[in-house]
DNA sequence: CTAAATACCCCACGCTGTTC
DNA sequence: GAACAGCGTGGGGTATTTAG
């Protein structure tokens, strides 16, 4: 029998095709694809800017310029014989690992290529859950038998090879005796399309079928229909009459130890609900509040999860709003315009082209592939509407690290991309403004797609590149907006300031009574004091520093706030400083609300923290515009991790063996979840995991100091 | 005077970038 | 993965203007 298909086409490949890019799904395709795109790239034909970039978060390194997933892997892949780095080797295992031989119909896993299952703690997440759902409905099943009087069945096929799971499946359906099949399989095409459903509901009595897909997230994206679309589609294939589909997802109200109902307001709610009216907190309130010892509310062992808290059946597809239309419906809308067959037909054919025609492909303007909702309910093929959408994801190739278009901030990548295409020049070098001809502008009114900010970083920019030996620091300042640098420089004069600094760390399924799934649990937090006008960040002992480190798997939020106010309060009535402080002021909002003991010592701080990105980073709200301080080295970023290293390069965390913020995080929760044994954490670990933290506050200080330096000598020098 | 066209505002939504 | 914040876009509704 010939087949429908030319090729196969995993799940994955089949979301990123419809939702992203086909350019993106041909490279992530099978590994042949992603190494010949490899070679593409270290010969400079294409470059690549993947939706889903590996973060390289904490790499305080001057050179800037953000590392994605393809930097990342290219550079692991070229050192390949270089067997010292341990690191790489290991990264370069489990990369090959998580490619799937598309051609082995015997494996557990047939979804294909999927990114997010490098990052560490989602793949965890994503397993706990899971199980965590199987559990959900053998007690549903346990609890409907008894009410129905019946004796319905559930099963598990997880650990079936998939040729195996396809034909239980079948045999199990058949039997009659099934309600909850758990990772059912299904193929279509002779296996061109596989796919398991991580929980099938079968309804005997009129043979129909529901679908239900679990994910550790929060609410229904885009992808999710995608996914269900595809599973959708090779069940109906395989002559099961689905009557909905759904997706089981984490209720974010639901706070562990807490009677729950759906009604419940979320944490963010009540935090606000609490921020609002709350009265101002005087320094000599807290005092009172902290006086003596503070002693730490105690909480028990956490109590069990409530599953129907837990989890939510949704069926309601993605977007937030009201009127929104079920998964299901939506599915059948898309039928109704298009024929899937029709469109994996397609796909498959120019899967099987040969390399030479692929990257012709790959170099076209647009995801030819991509069919998107629009507000109507109605889908539009991308490469069919009227405005076609230009291709970020892979394109012709450039020197990332020369300045380019795409380091400019708060610009969709699409609207970067047209910029290319329609000017065909990517690097800032290549313009005289950005204002030149060639630039396009806005159809509607003629007006410049580019932002304030971006103007500044252009004009910075350019002095910098036109000689940057005639480069001064003082330039780096937005001289036309002198007043308002020098009122938020104003904040800054009286002392003692609290430069502070918080690490969290985040379960999907909340660990502790009191959290809700991907809570930012605080265990660690570094404050510099600066007492005195004399601080200098080369000289740690003008300063005041305290830290703190949770050490135990119990829940760390009573032994944090207990220290946290013992030290935040200790140099007197002062400032307190963050960087982007929403951050932290959500972890003490939060802290208020759940642990109200000290709940106006915790308010008083949110009250009375300024935000260091104010000289970075725009601000409408206190009419504060964007980067006040610009330096070429920033190349469009206002992180801590770029501003930090421009104003100071002398200062890095490339001798730290933690040196991202996310790494601290996974380390502690491997340490929680007993994974590391107390002996290798003291000795090893912990020292390190201090280092870390204080260093990010110092960086703090650093930036501080070198903006008052930079202002106060060009006020001399005029 | 009515109906259509235009102007304007608010709100929902999505994108970007920051923190962990 | 989450939350938060800024901000542009575009729909929906209402008020105002214009054409007949």
């Amino acid at each position: 029998m010939s087949k429908i298909f030319s090729s196969k086409l995993t799940k994955e490949d089949f979301k990123r095709a419809l939702s992203s890019c086909y350019k993106e799904m041909w490279v992530l395709h099978s590994q042949e694809n992603f190494n010949q795109a490899l070679l593409w790239n270290k010969n400079k034909v294409l470059q690549f800017n993947l939706k889903n970039e590996i973060s390289e978060e904490g790499d305080f390194d001057s050179s800037g310029s953000s590392i994605d997933l393809f930097e990342t892997y290219f550079k692991i892949f070229e050192s390949e014989n270089d067997s010292e780095n341990l690191e790489n080797a290991e990264l370069r295992k489990k990369w090959k690992e998580k490619w799937l031989d598309l051609n082995d119909n015997s494996a557990l896993d047939v979804d294909g290529f999927d990114l997010t299952k490098f990052e560490g703690e989602s793949i965890i997440d994503g397993n706990l859950v899971g199980e965590a759902a199987k559990q959900y409905f053998e007690s549903l099943n346990i609890q409907t038998n008894l009410n129905r009087n019946q004796k319905l069945k559930t099963f598990d096929l997880s650990g079936l090879p998939f040729v195996n799971a396809v034909e239980k499946t079948k045999e199990l359906i058949n039997s009659k005796e099934y309600e909850y099949l758990f990772e059912a399989a299904f193929e279509y095409d002779d296996f061109n399309l596989r796919t398991r459903c991580d929980i099938l509901e079968i309804n005997n009595h009129n043979d129909t079928f529901k679908i239900i897909e679990i994910k550790a997230t929060s609410k229904v994206k885009e992808d999710h229909f995608f996914d269900l679309m595809y599973q959708y589609f090779i069940l109906e294939k395989n002559g099961l009459k689905i009557n909905d589909v759904a997706l089981g997802h984490i209720r974010s109200n639901y706070i562990r130890g807490q009677d729950f109902n759906e009604f419940n307001l979320n944490l963010s709610e009540m935090c606000e609900q609490l921020i609002e009216d709350y009265p101002i907190i005087s320094f000599e309130e807290c005092l009172a509040e902290i006086n003596g010892e503070i002693i730490p509310e105690n909480y028990l062992e956490a109590d069990d999860l409530n599953y129907n808290g837990f989890f939510i059946i949704d069926e309601l597809s993605y977007g937030e709003s009201q009127k929104r239309l079920k998964i299901f419906e939506l599915i059948k809308i898309f039928e109704s315009q298009f024929e899937i067959t029709e469109i994996i037909k397609q796909i498959t054919e120019l899967l099987s082209l040969g390399f030479e025609d692929s990257l012709n492909l790959l170099l076209s303007n647009n995801c030819s592939t991509v069919i998107k909702k629009n507000l109507k309910n109605k889908f539009v093929k991308i490469s069919e509407s009227d405005n076609p959408v230009y291709c970020h994801h892979v394109i012709a190739y450039f020197d990332k690290n020369k300045e380019n278009i795409f380091n400019f901030t708060n610009i969709n990548k699409k609207t970067k991309a047209l910029i290319h295409y329609e000017s065909q020049k990517i690097y800032l070098d290549e313009f005289k403004s950005l204002f030149d001809s060639e630039i396009p502008v806005k159809p509607k009114d003629k007006s410049t797609y580019f932002r304030p900010e971006n103007f500044r970083h252009f004009e910075v920019y350019k002095k910098f590149h036109s000689n940057p030996a005639t480069f001064r620091d003082e330039d780096i300042i937005f001289k036309e907006e002198k007043n308002i640098l020098e009122s938020l420089l104003a904040k800054y004069t009286s002392f003692p300031i609290y430069m502070y600094d918080f690490e969290t760390v985040k379960w999907a399924i909340p660990k502790y009574n009191n959290s809700k799934s991907y809570q930012q649990i605080p265990f660690q937090y570094s404050i510099d004091v600066l007492t005195d006008k004399n601080y200098d960040y080369k000289k740690p002992e003008t300063m005041k520093h305290f830290d703190f480190l949770a050490n135990s798997s119990d829940d760390p939020r009573p032994e944090f706030i207990k220290n946290f106010l013992k030290d935040i309060f200790s140099c007197g009535k002062g400032i307190y400083v963050a960087y982007n402080d929403s951050f932290e002021k959500m972890v003490l909002k939060q802290m208020a609300v759940l642990f109200p003991k000290y709940q106006k010592s915790l308010i008083y701080i949110v009250q009375n923290t300024i935000d260091l990105m104010d000289f970075f980073k725009g601000n409408s709200k206190k009419s504060i515009p964007w980067f006040l301080i610009y330096h070429p080295a920033f190349h469009g970023s206002y992180s801590i991790k770029k501003t930090q290293p421009a104003l100071d390069n002398s200062f890095n965390y490339n001798d730290l063996s933690i040196n991202k913020g996310d790494k601290a995080s996974q380390t502690f929760r491997e340490f929680s979840d007993g994974n590391i044994s107390s002996k290798i954490w003291n000795s090893k670990i912990r020292p390190d995991m201090i280092k870390y933290c204080n260093r990010d506050t110092l960086a703090m200080v650093v930036v501080l100091q070198r903006i008052k330096e930079i202002f106060k000598n060009w006020q001399e020098n005029n």
